[in-house]
RNA sequence: GGGCCAAUAGCUCAGUCAGGUACGAGCGCUCGGCUGAUAACCGGGAGGUCACCGGUUCAAAUCCGGUUUGGCCCA
């Protein structure tokens, strides 16, 4: 690209997007910034794999859009960062899609289209999303590793897995176990408790009589599920809890019943008892021991019957509702479970994975649970023991993905015992440090405390398959299976040929291996893992280790991650849990929690209710640069961000000014053949004025506090911060003081002065601006570096301040300046005297040396900017003017001194207006005021200067700014003439004329005096708007405006262009 | 039902850890100004029960307890 080159007039992200992409593409922009840091400092950044069932959401956008800013930066920073992206591909989510995609209804289906058929299906599928993934994530500019993504159903990947499984193993982690879990009939798999979504549904609510042996009378218990009471096992009381045995009823119905004390009258009210009698009230205590006839013991030969069944015993999760006696199930409820196992019961589930009763269920065997509900309520009411049978809207979990209603049962699972080094994982949690640091302290610690077991085990196809193979009559003692690590090591095992380097880890693959020791015949258990065991090995899957250990020793572990907050429970802790099974180690040492992608309303994202804001729509409105500033404007540690549609259209604002400011300077500097090699801000040092010295000075400041907010990952205020210096002190202040100099004709060290100095302002801002909006920094930095610079902005070294530069005196004064330029601005505006007039005098009253210094230092400045012929300085102690003074109260200190008065007497202190500006004169008015005698200090109170109304002054911080508005014929004569001058350039923009177009003009004032006035300055306005000739009268041809109460007159004007001259002439 | 987080101007958010007048910021609104960087820019103004209720304190947006609403996680 040819330096200083023409740029379009307004700023479109499409085009610069467009433009930048392709010159990424013909300059091989990526490959080279990599190989730029190729020699850096190593820094392993590692992707957190986004799960391939869909495109990418704002979540998934915001999240990338983060890891890209950050990866750029560290870049910038020098250093080498690994950025292989990684894609989650296996589980039973993708399952269920192309389930959907076949039109299947269970696992039937499946096997009958056959195991590898339907693996191969899954695959597909999974890699038609990574493919949208993809372009979706480099649509908005994320630089990572495309070429090379890690997915988890490479065999290296899955090796991985099974190696770190195995590692888990050695250190007797694995075990198998019965376990209560939450299975879907359909699915015909365990799914994670965060896999379950709840739902409302209509349940029966059923009031069950267990009949008691041994005593008269019947345990009452409360229960949703009916299906379960087959597989009751014992009743559960609380020990403090109060009972009460009721007779019910009357006469020969009469019957005794047992309930918590609490709830006597609302059960006998829903049994529809109209008189009772409460006989005794027992302790839970009293009824420990108690036995009870199975209540479906006829229905149901099989129920349990062994030693210690069907009594009462104490549970923790008794609660005083319903009836407060506890059927409870050891073989279904998780809480039954551990209570049930505690206790040294046996466990009776006579329910299969599909839902479907067993054998030992009888009358019910062979039907669906739920289905049973029916009957089992039927077979209660025929035996008289249903004392109520209603029915109760209330959440119940389904599966996620099929929205079947879960089971809970017990059946053999495979477990990672991470509660067995549960000390270990709260000490490596110290060894990360996470922004912020409360999620890590709070959130994530607690989690770590409350985890079970790690059920990795799933009864599905499309997975890593668990690589356990075990003898047919297996002990169930892990020292009698084998598990295996590699996948050399398998093939060197099995009792079949097969080739490790052409294995495919895949069931059924897998499956037919089989390993022969000593006679006895081993095969694969047929589970697959958790998928959530496949992201959990990705600190070293994403270097492939063990397959390739060449880089593992430098990198591992991860010096960064960044993903949401619902990561706690799943990646951070999954990747702490395997780390620290396998290698004893957290597997990542720097975390960035971020928030959730909200709408603008607050409510969360959902695609399956349609409320979503997509990425691609934002991008097509407002640009993938504007899009990117908006997400990264937001805080990035922990908190949720409500996307918003005019944030983000203000950021196209905002870099709409960088571009007016790029685009500005660029026609003088190609112009004057201007060269930022050889006239640098160092060789032009001796030429520069206040304000380059200040913008130079600003830029330093931005760029030291830009740094330290990233060091704390708090990119947003970095960006904040930049996009201030741009907007403020770039376009604002600086582009409009330097404007004239540009504009000189001849060469003159001012202008090239001004030139170095916005050139070097301009690269340095592309460079801060890169991570953050790539594709508009490359243009910037194109545009002014040509083919001089790298071949791409994001190969630069990270802007640092440079102290040589920077001078807080100058910023502080030009920070007061500008006040006093605002409080002017307002004056005027009070005195109602537009800033196209000039004042005669414009006097600050300065309250202290800074004031001084900075107007002092600065008259010319502010005379221009301020439009006066001259500014005048009062300096602290003397007066101007009739003044009188007020105070304005520091509470800080007022407080700790009046106690509670004080705030009486800072009310009284702020409305106190006094002749001289002393502590005893404000006394006096406190004492008015109030009546308190106080004593006040010098610390407790600043004085204030009040101005008269009829010199229009106004304060700033630091003093009082008077704006003297008389008028005197020459004021008026430049005030007219500029209010010619403004109105016909705006005819002549209207006229579309070029800048150099002469033209005639004709001016009508209606108004004698007003009229000599301007003709007494048509030189000026000649020259202004390149006027060949004024005229009386021009044509019906010429552009003619009338211009009512131009400051009391009218004004009559025509404009027509000179004929331009022809080849001719 | 439990844990964590949030709630400040019409909108998006600072300020809360270390209590001291909300000089709050930007956007939007409104009134005015500027005018060859111009679909840009500048100034003024209006706009707040700091979600609600209680407590601690001379003093609470800030600390404590509770409630409500939203988000995430878990049941």
């Amino acid at each position: 690209m040819e330096r200083f080159a023409e740029v379009p007039d307004q700023y479109d992200p499409d085009v610069v997007e467009d433009r930048v992409s392709d010159y990424w593409d013909e300059v091989d922009a990526y490959e080279r910034t990599r190989e730029h840091r190729a020699d850096g400092e190593d820094y392993f950044f590692v992707d957190g794999p986004p799960y391939t069932s869909g495109a990418a959401h704002m979540g998934t956008t915001w999240n990338k859009t983060l890891k890209d800013a950050y990866i750029r930066y560290l870049r910038m920073q020098g250093y080498d960062v690994t950025d292989r992206p990684g894609y989650d591909m296996h589980g039973l989510p993708i399952e269920t899609k192309v389930e959907d995609r076949l039109d299947f209804e269970n696992k039937k289906d499946i096997e009958a289209f056959g195991m590898e058929n339907f693996i191969e299906e899954c695959k597909q599928f999974a890699e038609e999303q990574l493919d949208g993934l993809q372009s979706d994530f480099q649509s908005f500019g994320v630089w990572m590793d495309w070429e090379n993504p890690y997915k988890t159903v490479t065999p290296e990947y899955m090796e991985a897995a099974w190696w770190g499984f195995r590692q888990a193993h050695e250190r007797g982690l694995v075990t198998q176990g019965k376990r209560s879990i939450t299975q879907c009939p359909r699915c015909q798999t365990a799914i994670a408790k965060n896999e379950v979504e709840y739902h409302q549904v209509e349940d029966p609510s059923i009031y069950v009589k267990f009949p008691l042996r041994d005593r008269e009378g019947s345990l009452v218990i409360w229960t949703t599920t009916p299906w379960t009471i087959p597989g009751n096992t014992f009743v559960a009381v609380g020990e403090d809890v109060t009972y009460t045995e009721v007779r019910a009823g009357t006469g020969d119905d009469a019957e005794t019943l047992y309930v918590a004390e609490a709830v006597v009258e609302e059960v006998m009210g829903k049994g529809g008892y109209a008189e009772y009698e409460v006989v005794e009230t027992l302790s839970g205590e009293d009824l420990l021991g108690w036995e009870y006839e199975h209540p479906l013991a006829e229905e149901v030969p099989d129920h349990v019957g062994f030693e210690g069944a069907l009594q009462v015993y104490h549970a923790d999760y008794v609660e005083v509702d319903r009836t407060g006696l506890v059927h409870s199930a050891p073989g279904h409820g998780e809480e039954d479970f551990e209570r049930g196992r505690g206790l040294g019961l046996d466990i009776f589930c006579p329910v299969g994975g599909d839902g479907v009763y067993d054998e030992r269920a009888g009358d019910y065997a062979g039907q669906f649970v739920r289905d049973a509900n029916e009957h089992i309520r039927a077979d209660l009411a025929e035996k008289g023991l249903m004392l109520a049978d209603e029915t109760y809207t209330h959440d119940y979990g389904q599966c996620w993905r099929c929205d079947t209603d879960i089971v809970q049962i017990v059946t053999d699972q495979w477990f990672i015992t991470v509660s067995d080094i549960k000390d270990e994982l709260l000490a490596n949690i110290d060894d990360s440090e996470w922004y912020p640091q409360e999620a890590r302290d709070v959130r994530f610690r607690k989690f770590v405390e409350n985890s079970p077991d790690w059920n990795v085990s799933r009864q599905r196809y499309w997975g890593i398959p668990i690589p356990i193979w075990t003898p047919e009559d297996w002990s169930g003692e892990m020292e009698d299976a084998l598990v295996f690590g590699t996948r050399e090591e398998l093939a060197e095992a099995v009792d079949q040929n097969v080739d490790p380097a052409e294995l495919d880890l895949h069931r059924p693959t897998v499956d037919d291996l089989t390993v022969t020791r000593d006679g006895t015949t081993y095969t694969r258990v047929p589970d697959v893992f958790d998928v959530w065991l496949d992201s959990s090995v990705a600190s070293w899957g994403t270097l492939d280790y063990p397959s390739d250990d060449s880089r593992f020793d430098d990198l591992w572990p991860a010096d960064l991650i960044m993903e949401a907050h619902d990561q706690t429970r799943g990646w951070f802790w999954s990747q702490l849990g395997m780390g620290t099974a396998a290698l004893g180690e957290i597997p990542y040492e720097q975390v960035l929690m971020h928030g959730y992608a909200n709408m603008p309303d607050g409510r969360g994202m959902s695609k399956s209710k349609g409320i979503t804001v997509e990425p691609d729509e934002v991008i097509a409105e407002h640009g993938a640069d504007p899009m990117r500033l908006f997400l990264l404007t937001r805080n990035p540690q922990g908190e949720d961000m409500r996307f918003s549609w005019e944030e983000t259209e203000d950021m196209e604002r905002r870099l709409n000014i960088l571009w007016n400011v790029f685009r500005f300077p660029l026609p003088y500097m190609r112009m004057d053949g201007f060269d930022p090699g050889e006239t640098t801000v160092e060789s032009v040092r001796d030429d520069l004025e206040t304000v380059d010295e200040w913008i130079l000075s600003r830029l330093q400041t931005v760029e030291a506090e830009m740094t330290e907010h990233w060091s704390q990952f708090r990119q947003d205020r970095a960006l904040d911060t930049l996009l201030e210096f741009v907007v403020e002190d770039v376009s604002r202040f600086y582009v409009q003081a330097v404007r004239e100099r540009m504009w000189m004709e001849e060469d003159h060290p001012n202008k090239t002065a001004a030139y170095a100095t916005l050139y070097h302002v301009l690269r340095e801002v592309a460079a801060l601006l890169a991570p953050y909006a790539p594709f508009t920094a490359e243009e910037v930095y194109g545009h002014l570096t040509g083919d001089h610079g790298h071949p791409t902005v994001h190969m630069c070294d990270w802007p640092e301040a440079d102290e040589g530069w920077r001078d807080e005196q100058l910023e502080a004064d030009v920070r007061r300046l500008r006040e006093v330029e605002e409080a002017g601005a307002d004056a005027r505006q009070q005195a109602e005297r537009s800033l196209r007039w000039p004042v005669t005098r414009v006097v600050v009253g300065a309250d202290d040396e800074g004031a001084v210094g900075a107007v002092d230092r600065h008259r010319n400045l502010l005379r221009e900017r301020l439009n006066a012929r001259a500014v005048e300085l009062v300096e602290p102690g003397d007066d101007w003017g009739e003044v009188a003074y007020s105070a304005r109260a520091d509470m800080s200190v007022l407080g700790p001194a009046f106690g509670a008065d004080a705030g009486d007497v800072m009310n009284a202190l702020n409305e106190a207006e006094v002749a001289e500006p002393t502590l005893a004169a404000l006394e006096d008015a406190v004492a008015d005021a109030t009546g308190m005698d106080v004593a006040l200090t010098e610390e407790m109170i600043t004085f204030e200067t009040n101005t008269p109304p009829e010199v229009s002054g106004v304060e700033f911080d630091g003093g009082v700014v008077y704006v003297d508005t008389t008028l005197t014929e020459d004021i008026e004569r430049e005030g007219y003439a500029r209010e010619v001058v403004r109105r016909l350039q705006e005819m002549r923009k209207a006229l579309d004329l070029d800048i150099e177009t002469e033209v005639r003009v004709a001016v009508d004032v209606n108004d004698d005096r007003v009229a000599g006035l301007v003709r007494d300055r048509e030189g000026y306005i000649a020259e202004e708007v390149r006027v060949a000739a004024f005229v009386d009268d021009l044509d019906d041809d010429a552009r003619h405006e009338r211009f009512e109460d131009v400051e009391g007159v009218t004004l009559e004007l025509a404009v027509e262009p000179v004929a331009a001259p022809t080849a001719d002439d």
